[in-house]
DNA sequence: ATGGCGCTTCCAGTCACTGGAAGGTCAAGA
DNA sequence: TCTTGACCTTCCAGTGACTGGAAGCGCCAT
């Protein structure tokens, strides 16, 4: 399979295919001409690392998660520990992202949006006090 | 007022504030001895961006903001475009994240994580079928 | 004058790609 | 057969927003 047929069914630009394979997440055969020959192995591969990767993985954790999805005699408990993480992170990013919404929320609220110079939004930025409530 | 000092006034540590300079965020005097000297003006404009990064807009975006805040004819209205767009991104941004976060949460409650190597978060990373309810 | 901190520049690395140039390969159509 | 155009290759450089580290100054106190 060349890097366009498994660009399209893995759903990952071939570029980063190509990183992919630079960074050792992937180890495709070569044809006689040069060009990669990708197994339904490796496609596979492919897919669970762009599933991984949506879901927000980093790629380290991707290499454990792959070594972990190779390995036949696993413990679901390691990969539920990186998983478990994983989601303590994002639920920490959520809380911060979402007093960042609130705050900025605020400022829009109170800032009228005319013509006028004067701007709360500046004004918080700037350090100045500004009312919560 | 050195480096050192500003960095502790606007909370930004002094690489960031020299990479802001070299980007032309900032643009501080120089003493005879080649030393940054920060005028209070520096300062404001560094606690400023340190502000508006912390609440996540862009370098690209600060720039906007600064250029906003020292132009003393400024219109409310374009502050507040550039906030509510950022607002905008921002709450595309939480949907996505905790729609994630959904994902990884079942994923996680189903592993039961133990010593077995059978784990729903390796099969749904590889793409297999796996029920949402 | 010596030690230690603070300042300078410059180069390289981070993360996960992405863009582009220069060139080889392959299959289809005129 | 020639040519077109899609596809493939490598390599280099850039992104954003820093961060780390080395080498070498300046400054102040003891």
């Amino acid at each position: 399979m060349n890097i366009g047929k498994v660009s399209r069914t893995s759903g990952l630009p071939p570029k980063t295919i190509r990183y992919y394979e630079d960074i050792d997440l992937v180890r495709p055969a070569r044809g006689p001409n040069g060009y990669r020959d990708f197994s339904e192995q490796d496609a596979h591969k492919l897919a669970f690392l762009g599933r991984s990767r949506s879901l927000g993985f980093s790629i380290k954790e991707c290499r454990t998660l792959l070594s972990l999805y190779e390995d036949r005699g696993r413990a679901s408990a390691d990969v539920k520990a990186v998983a478990a993480e994983h989601l303590e992170r994002i639920t920490k990013k959520i809380d911060e992202i979402q007093a960042l919404k609130a705050t900025l929320e605020t400022l829009v609220t109170r800032c009228h949006g005319d013509d006028r110079p004067d701007c709360p939004i500046l004004d918080d930025l700037a350090g100045r006090e500004v009312p919560t409530a």
